[in-house]
DNA sequence: CAGTATCCTCCTTGATACTG
DNA sequence: CAGTATCAAGGAGGATACTG
């Protein structure tokens, strides 16, 4: 027996071994950072230039957009597109692989805005009582 | 006008302004750390002790299982439950609201499954031209 | 405009030791 | 067994200055 996941069953969030190599561990290894998630959500609605993303996503550095743009650049997420004009105008937009990556992203969100409350509640209540 | 979020159209990733405080940088704030998924998923799979835990989440520390746990209880997604035995039982196990996180959940594992193929090959095809 | 290059600071995580 | 307490390290991220 090389490993154990020869248990069958009920196994509700797909069943590996949560090995440090593991499906899950990798993407949170590249979306669950501060600004990835934020990019793609704002590059969702529409290509956008560099600056606007800069402005939509408050308090992004050019430091953190530029490095998480290279990130999903490199992942196959995002195209970078130079328009060598005067001034330089770089767009970035969703591939086709980046789109499909919203709608489990969406879904979070969705669970985000429909629980966030109850979350809310709950850490009062559990404050409270310390 | 209070924000600008007016515009409607094709709003893919859910229309709020990606400010401070948006329901998604919430999430991200909560689940977007190194273990808080990983444990959910286990306890996905059914009730866990702390010791369980801790040998099928490789890697984790005492001390991050612990915090992640008491993140997850405050949160209310996770329920304690202690069992005054001779060597003390814990127990662990999803509450009702921890159980639909794991849907969108799932659906990002699903993701990762279908498409870390693709963003591997990118990442390669990216690194060797550099 | 769209970055790059440095420097610097927390903050998260890990290692280790101890306890009810 | 299931933690807590403490210390230390590393890296993510921010501020600032400079550039094609």
């Amino acid at each position: 027996m090389v490993t154990t996941s020869s248990a069958p069953g009920p196994v509700p969030l797909l069943g590996d071994p949560y090995r440090a190599d593991c499906p899950t561990r990798r993407i949170l290894d590249r979306i669950g950072d501060r600004w990835t998630v934020l990019v793609v959500g704002v590059l969702a609605e529409g290509d956008a230039r560099f600056s606007q993303l800069a402005r939509r996503v408050e308090g992004v550095s050019q430091k953190m957009l530029t490095q998480t743009l290279r990130g999903l650049e490199r992942d196959g997420l995002v195209r970078r597109t130079v328009h060598p004009e005067v001034p330089v105008r770089v767009e970035y937009a969703l591939t086709e692989a980046g789109r499909t990556l919203c709608e489990p992203l969406r879904a979070l969100q969705e669970w985000a805005i429909t629980h966030l409350e109850d979350v809310s509640a709950s850490q009062r209540a559990h404050d409270e009582v310390a």
